[in-house]
DNA sequence: AGTACCACCTGACGGC
DNA sequence: TGCCGTCAGGTGGTAC
């Protein structure tokens, strides 16, 4: 699931529970999991200390640290974040675990180990680092415009961009582009003034209400609860389509999106 | 610069 | 029941 709204879910979670309770101990169970840092130097760095506040910038969560060092975590296609207490709750790929001392657990959970943690004392080298753009929450009507002006090629290409901005992936830039009733495949100088203008707004409010539902229960006319080919499209009824687009799963309305 | 393809990984699912 | 191919919400490298 993770791209931006399951991140900043995520954060929230981490927000609502693991803040300011001193680490035990951390405990890697993935050492592939660990980049650019040396496992053990990662986990003494960490032990002792306690995450003070949670950050993020598109797909990547940051935890800062009461010693000044900041945990990134990217979740690939499967990641995801658990706090609990009783070790029959620990999830099923656990890959990195912090221990509090207050006997509880974050699990950090990744099937599939597409993703990465690692630690950092300068988040600004990092995202220049990682090339990201800035984030697709907190992008300005005038920014979008002006980042999309420098794009050729096919929009939906531009919206999983993360060099061009951060946090939009394959389910929910077809949910902007289906709510926009733009094709994914229009080429990018090929859209009009009016039709930039819908698609920031619609890429916003997608975000906004991805996160307001948790992700999760979301409202009859999006997409995401019609990714299949043989379901129908709730506007106008007609066929769901799926393509390739840059290789990822594309769902689409062909009645209403051109 | 844009695009297609492969690789990295594990697991679920459908067909035989 | 088991084997096999395919597919999956991400990203990086490479070749055209």
């Amino acid at each position: 699931m993770p791209e931006l709204p399951d991140v900043e879910v995520f954060k929230r979670y981490f927000d609502s529970t693991a803040l300011h309770q001193k680490i035990a101990k951390v405990e890697v169970r993935e050492e592939r999991m660990i980049k650019n840092i040396p496992v053990d130097e990662f986990k003494t760095e960490i032990k002792g200390t306690e995450f003070v506040s949670t950050g993020r910038h598109g797909k990547h969560l940051f935890g800062y640290l009461s010693n000044g060092k900041i945990v990134i975590m990217h979740f690939g296609m499967t990641g995801e974040l658990k706090y609990y207490t009783e070790p029959d709750e620990e999830p099923d790929h656990a890959r990195v675990i912090y221990h509090f001392e207050n006997g509880y657990h974050l699990a950090y959970d990744n099937m599939r180990m597409l993703g990465k943690v690692t630690l950092t004392d300068d988040l600004d080298a990092y995202i220049q680092e990682e090339e990201l753009g800035p984030n697709a929450d907190r992008l300005s009507f005038e920014e979008f415009r002006d980042l999309l002006s420098t794009k050729r090629g096919m929009i939906k290409s531009a919206f999983m961009d993360q060099s061009l901005m951060a946090g939009m992936g394959n389910i929910y830039s077809d949910e902007a582009l289906y709510q926009a009733e733009i094709h994914p495949k229009r080429q990018v100088p090929d859209l009009s003034d009016q039709e930039i203008r819908i698609l920031y707004d619609t890429m916003q409010d997608v975000i906004e209400t991805a996160v307001e539902h948790q992700v999760t229960d979301f409202p009859d006319h999006f997409l995401i609860n019609y990714r299949d080919e043989d379901a129908q499209c709730p506007n106008c009824g007609g066929q769901i389509r799926k393509i390739k687009v840059s290789s990822r799963s594309t769902y689409y309305c062909p009645e209403c999106q051109s």
